[in-house]
DNA sequence: TAATCTATGTTGACAGTGTCAAGATAGGAG
DNA sequence: CTCCTATCTTGACACTGTCAACATAGATTA
């Protein structure tokens, strides 16, 4: 199976060759035929899999999402209230992007948040992570007895959601970091 | 002039045919050469006047901030109070980018809004436009009478910014622009 | 004025890219 | 065993950024 015309497993090697190149070379470096080179393939055997390059890249964006996920669940999980967890979860989200600032250019860089959430097909328009903080936030409104309508709480959303992007944002800009405490936000995420 | 070898003036004319094809045909589909023949130039014509690619993407990103700031400043001028002024400032923000998503994409696209930081050496690491909301800031605490310790200034400013960033990211999206009143975020811009 | 200097443009080449068409191969279905 | 089909290879194409060598013209200088 190693060395066979046949490869395998050829997909999931292709993906997993250009998480990679960008971690160590960054994305201008990510090309179909260094990809395939990587896997010890011909310049076009990833038209077998890929119809495009860009449908190589979404495959590469969503299994760093699913990566993205993990973490805001695992910090989530077990937290006493809903608000611990959002503040968690903010926390996780600026951590996961400041330890791979390359992750972060890769997933918001060339399209950004907005065309992030409209990525995928399957995500039908919802980002789960940002499914993720809804569910906290409606947890937060009822644990505390608030009532909003639906148009201030998907304000009040974006607000949040705004705020964590923003700091990790800035925390994938070096210099930046060490001139603020991020813990002092944390009580600040919630107003 | 118009027809001789030598252009006259070809350095603006190839940041200025660089925006029209950002605009009509997005940034995917600016190379150097469509440029130089827009101008009705040889392909390498425009290594007289940039080192690189790059670099004349990066003046062309200058112009349109400069554009950028015009509706800033423009939207800031004349306002009663500081209040006011941070307020229509976030319009005036969201409303460029509503206006033109292509400036958007290409202006925090690639780099996302942190490099952009660093973009420019001339900035020397201040954004113009953060520059000025850090004016109205600081007007603002004034006029109320806020003291507030240079920390907690900074936050709070990045905090708005990431606000407004997030909602112009936001309006870029065609399907949700319609299911929110950007006018009633007015009031929670600053609390 | 005449010579020459320098900024600006041109031409031609190179390696690298995404993409497609035509063919080769192999592993599984009948 | 035969054939089918997904997978992979080979070869080509147009396009890209970049460079070196050369051409031109407008300004400078003698």
């Amino acid at each position: 199976m190693a060395d066979s015309y046949h490869h395998g497993n050829l997909r999931q090697a292709l993906i997993d060759a250009g998480i990679k190149i960008v971690n160590v070379n960054g994305e201008e470096n990510l090309s179909l035929r260094k990809v395939a080179a990587a896997c010890g393939v011909s310049h076009a055997a990833p038209y077998a899999h890929f119809k495009d390059k860009e449908e190589l890249i979404d495959a590469i964006k969503e299994t760093v999402t699913e990566k993205f996920m993990e973490k805001l669940v695992e910090a989530v999980e077990g937290k006493p209230s809903a608000d611990a967890a959002i503040i968690a979860m903010g926390r996780a989200y600026v951590t996961f992007f400041s330890k791979n600032p390359d992750y972060y250019i890769f997933l918001f860089g060339k399209q950004n948040i907005t065309a992030h959430l409209k990525m995928n097909k399957e995500y039908k328009g919802d980002y789960p992570p940002f499914l993720l903080l809804r569910r906290m936030y409606l947890l937060h409104l009822q644990e505390n007895g608030l009532e909003k309508t639906a148009e201030e709480q998907e304000i009040e959303l974006i607000k949040i959601w705004s705020i964590v992007h923003g700091m990790a944002s800035i925390a994938c800009m070096k210099g930046v970091k060490s001139s603020i405490n991020w813990n002092d936000i944390d009580e600040r995420l919630l107003v």
